[in-house]
Parts: C-alpha cells; structure tokens; sequence
DNA sequence: CATACGACCGTAATCGTTTTCGGAAGCAGT
DNA sequence: ACTGCTTCCGAAAACGATTACGGTCGTATG
C-alpha cells in the first residue's frame, strides 16, 4: 500500500487486486481482453490500472505464457563487418516496426559483436528464450544459423538467400537483375572489358550477383576475366584500396559494377587520385545510398526503398509466427525484391 | 528424455537434472558457481549443460532474480532521425560490447520508431522490466527521459548532456572544446564573418556549440551573426539546400564551423553547384566521417575514436550499477570527450 | 562413545503472470 | 422444487529458475 500512497507505479498484479478487492485472475482477465468478466468490473480494473500505472511484469508473463513479444533483428556490429551503414538499417528498421507495433510486437537489434563467433550467440539468446522470431541479416553461402533456428522451431526470415534451405521465408535483393541490367548497359555502351568487385566474406550476394555477370557476359560473347574481381573490405576505405588494384591492373577494365554502398566514396577518390577518372576512363556503376547522389560525376546505381523492404520483411515474418498468421497462410514467402536503376553519369 | 535422444538442446534445468539423477537445487548452484557444491559434480554438471546445450531460461531466471542480464541502448529510427553517419552506432555498439560481454551482460538496441514518443516508448520498456540499465542517446536540450529513469531508479548513462540533471552519469563529445579550437584557426586565418549551422530540432549539442562560438568570437572582438546561424536537416540533402541558402545570403560568411558529419558531403556539392568553392571561397570546419576523408578539397574536422567512447560509455554505466560495481565507486562520472582536430585543406 | 562441525545436497518457497477448472448466483423452463 | 444454462469470479496449478533452510553423511575432537 505504500506505494500506492506515494503515486508510484503500483509493482505487481497481486497490488492492484488488493487494491481492487478481487482476485488477481480477474484482474488478469480484464486486462486482457478475455471474454468472461463483466463490463463494469472491466471498466474498474483498466482505470485503476491507468490510474496507478500498473504494467505487467514482462518476464512473468513470459515465463507463463513461454513468448516475450518481441522480435530480434540479429546484426553484427564493428566498424569493418557489416556491409551496410547505419542508415541503411535504420530505415529497414523503421519499415519493420511499422508493421510489428500493430501486433503489440516490439523490435530490438540483437547486437553480436566482431569478436564472438554469430552462431555462437544466436544459440546463446534463442536458448535463453529471448525473442519469439528473428530476421536474420548479413546471409552466408551456406548459413548454419538457419538450421540452428529450424532446430528450434524459431520462426525467422532472412535478408538474403543462401544455399542453406530450411524452407523459412526470406527475402533478397534482386542482385541478379542487378547484374543483368548494369552489364547489358555498359555493354551497349561499348563496353568490353567489364570488372566487378566481390563484397566481403563469404556473403551469399557475393556469389549471385557474380555468377549472374558471368553469365549475362557470355550472352554477348564476353566473359568475366578473374583478374578483374577484385575484393574490397566493405568501407570507404576499402574502396579507396581497391581503386588503386583496378587503377594499376593492365589491361585495366573499362568498366566496374559493384553492389556494396558504401565503398563507392572511396573509390571514386582513390580512381581520381590515381589519375583514372571515373565516369569518363572508367565507368562505374553501383548501389545508390545518401552520399551516392553528391558525388560527380553522378553515379549510376541501384536504388530501392529501405523502409518498404523492412514493411515485408514484417509481413512476412508475421506470416510464419504460429499466433499471428492472421492473414496469410500460402506459400513460404520468397521474395527477389526489385530495384531500380538511377541514370548517373557515371556509366 | 526425449530430446536428448534427438540430440536436441535441453529445455529445462529440470531435465538436465533427471539426466544427471540429481536435484535442480544442485544444478543450479553447480552452473552459478555457488560455493557448497562438490567440484567433482560442479565438473559433471559443467560438462553435461554443455554437451546438452542447456541454457538457462531468462524469462524464470529474471523473474526470480529481478534483473535481466541485458543492457539497452535507446536509439530513434528512421531515415532522417539518427544525426550521425555511416557506422556511428556500429563502431559504439561494439566497444560497449567488449566492456558489457567481460561481466555476462548483453547490449541490446531498443529501437523506437519515428511515430512513436520517445518517453512514452521508454516508458513501456522500463515498466516491462526488458533492462537492468539503459543508454540514452540523442539527447534534447531539456529531456524528460533522465526524470523518467530516476524516478524508476534505473541505472542509466546518457551519451551527451542536458539542463535536465538527476545526478546521473553522462558523456558528452567535446563540443565546445570543438567551438574554441575551430574558430580561433579560422580567426588567425583571417576569418570575419563566421557562420555555423545548427543541427536538428532541440538537441543540446546546438545550445552547447552555439554558445561556445559566440563567446570564442567575442573574444576576439567578433560577433555570430544571426542570419548567419543556418538550419539544415541532418542528411546529406538537408546539406545540400542549406548549402544555397548560405550561398546566397548576403554578406556571405567566408567560414562555415558544423558539427554533424553527415551533411558536410551534400554542403560540398550544394557550395560547389551554387559556384562557391568550398575551401576556397568559402572555409568549411566540421566533423570527420569515413567519407569525409574522400571529400576535395579534404575536410578540416574533428575526429574521435568512436570504439573507445563506447568502451568508456559501458564502464561508467557499470560503476553505477549497484551489482556490478566492482571497481569503482567515486564520483558520479561526467566525461567531456576530447576530439582531435585534422588539419584539411578546406579551412 | 558422544558430540560437534563441515561438506554437500535435496526440498520447497518464491518471483508475477496466465489459464484451467469449478463454484456460486441468477434465471428460465418444466 | 428440480434441472439446466449463463455469467461471472476465485482458487490453484503451472511456467523455469534461484536460494534459504534443513537434513544426512563422514570425520575430527573431547
């Protein structure tokens, strides 16, 4: 009672039924929307609540209910790992929590460091019984976390195919219409000698969007040469790095495609300060992202909405969650979502 | 018993008793490390929980402990909310992660969204119990957020300060050590008319710097213009129209100071396509970015190292938490952190 | 031999919810 | 008056962990 004197939040279910003078089903009940309590005591319990600002206990219920209503999106931090910026996962998020916090859902970034192995620690929260689904980011050729979270029984999706098939659903860039649009241009341009640079590691992207040039190439009698995929650590850094491999490579590309963000910046300096200019002795053409539009020349490159991408990633995961596939209970969801090209002077 | 015929993890302490044939009272001591167990059993039951892949269940473990393990950091989504670049958050994640991960405790991100109330989405999280201790960012001018956590006495540290003062620990950028370093360079450059641009909505920073500037000028006998204080959006096209507008105005500044990094590459081009080269024309201080360094004419900016501000983040949030106060119990810290200026060719 | 003590472990209470089950009360129909 | 049905609510059993408490040994001490 001491508490409800100072006006501080009333702490636990048993409180607010004394102070109601009912039991603390009923009190549960009310909160709850369940159908067996009458509207009048409803109405008492939800004021004194409101009044008292009583809020259940979340491990409690959890611990009952054995779900904690939120969602984890897993992403590993450090400043060299993830290939995309901040702002590219602020808007996904953004997209994703629209949709979740119509569910009563909430989101939280599951943050994995650079130095613990990323299925080490999704076998550590998902054990702990932290979420009740997970999006999974950052897609490897061939990802064991999908089996780990199958194993479970976790209901996830990815941003990213991978060769790993547990049958969830995902949804990826369209890195292959990518490639065939970016090759087709700059092959009707008159390009001849086309170079790409592979995205870190060993994401799955990597592999599509290369095995896709490859073969556009060869549609038109041209091929890929391997001393013209270059890798690049996934930072303006690393692109400034890389511009001087390409600078320096004889014979030189005329063109490059890439399909990380956030290198271009870096390339674009280090072509230029190697005397390679780009736009006009090297295309270029990328992905779009905020800085892209204020280089010069400007950069031909992929574009996409982030926070649409982050709506169906919560739609879709929604759809797989056993307590909310109110909708949408078809096929495994699996998306190629488009992206569309921004005319740049840059190739 | 099924599962462990599967292979499957472990569900329950109790199971990985039954398996063991001895009391839960018993595995859990063995796990937490209590003392009155014996070390033969303490190595049984290490070694079973491991190759049984038990995890101890947070929802129960919390509920009866009181606390979670997990420590929140508190940050707004969106496209145009997050004033920083690139990977701000990235590289702060994980040095707060390497400090947090030493004590067993894991950071996550608690993401609010750009329509929901930050005090009320706080709120909701602290009365659900979801964190032991909390990072604040994006912190305002008065901010209701530190009331809020005091009063629910939750451990708390904010990365930048505010009017709003409970006593709590906080960790500010140097701003106005920021302040007095650019403008005296840019006075014995000869520098008159010095304009700065204010960052977004009612974040302290912009009081801070804003006030440092106007006294550093009237130091040396100069005065902040009013009309030469320029708003701008935090984003790289919030750059580029703010950039017109200076452009324009007249008598023009011939020194620009900014403290946010992203928006310094849309100034660029902004200055440039309204004819006033920047760094010759027009002198530009701000703050470092990793594109920052592929601008020309280079940036003069101040730069930080953004691991170890998140390593001292999670250090001075541990000392005021009552559990993990192992070290350090002085003061309350408030840290004022340096930046080191880049001497560029842009101002 | 009796006692005390330390080492180890099992029992059971506890944390705050949700939910099942059954009971009480009221009402209608026979 | 008896039965059956609704409507509402209370009692109590979970959920999975931690921990206070007490009991059972064996061993040392007098």
């Amino acid at each position: 009672m001491s508490n409800l004197l100072k006006g501080f939040p009333v702490t636990g279910i048993r409180q607010l039924a004394d102070y109601l003078d009912i039991s603390i089903g009923t009190v549960s009940r009310a909160l709850n929307g369940k159908a067996d309590v009458n509207a009048e005591t409803r109405r008492r319990v939800l004021e004194a609540a409101e009044k008292l600002g009583y809020v259940p206990n979340q491990s409690g219920r959890s611990l009952r209910k054995g779900s904690t209503g939120v969602v984890g999106f897993m992403m590993q931090t450090g400043p060299e790992i993830t290939s995309q910026g901040d702002a590219f996962f602020m808007s996904v998020f953004d997209g994703v929590q629209t949709v979740l916090s119509r569910h009563k859902l909430d989101l939280v970034a599951l943050l994995c460091s650079s130095n613990e192995d990323p299925y080490a620690y999704l076998q550590r929260t998902v054990a702990r019984g932290f979420a009740d689904a997970i999006i999974l980011s950052a897609t490897r050729r061939n990802d064991a976390r999908f089996e780990l979270l199958h194993r479970h029984d976790i209901p996830f999706i990815s941003l990213g195919r991978s060769l790993t098939d547990v049958g969830q659903p995902w949804i990826d860039l369209d890195f292959e219409g990518m490639a065939e649009v970016a090759i087709k241009r700059l092959v009707k341009a008159g390009h001849r000698d086309i170079g790409i640079i592979w995205p870190h590691g060993d994401l799955n992207l990597g592999y599509l969007f290369a095995d896709r040039c490859r073969e556009v190439l060869a549609e038109h009698g041209l091929t890929l040469k391997e001393d013209h995929i270059f890798r690049a650590k996934p930072s303006e850094a690393g692109g400034y790095a890389v511009a001087h491999e390409i600078a320096s490579r004889s014979p030189r590309p005329s063109a490059i495609v890439l399909v990380n963000e956030i290198l271009v910046t870096g390339l674009y300096k280090g072509l230029e300060d190697a005397g390679v200019k780009p736009g006009k002795e090297i295309a270029i053409v990328g992905r779009y992202s905020p800085q892209a539009q204020f280089l010069s020349p400007t950069l031909t490159c992929f574009t996409l909405s982030l926070r649409d991408l982050g709506i169906s990633l919560a739609e879709h995961l929604l759809s797989v969650m056993p307590a909310y596939q109110s909708h949408y209970v078809g096929q495994t969801p699996r998306v190629i979502w488009p992206m569309t090209l921004i005319e740049g002077a840059s190739g």
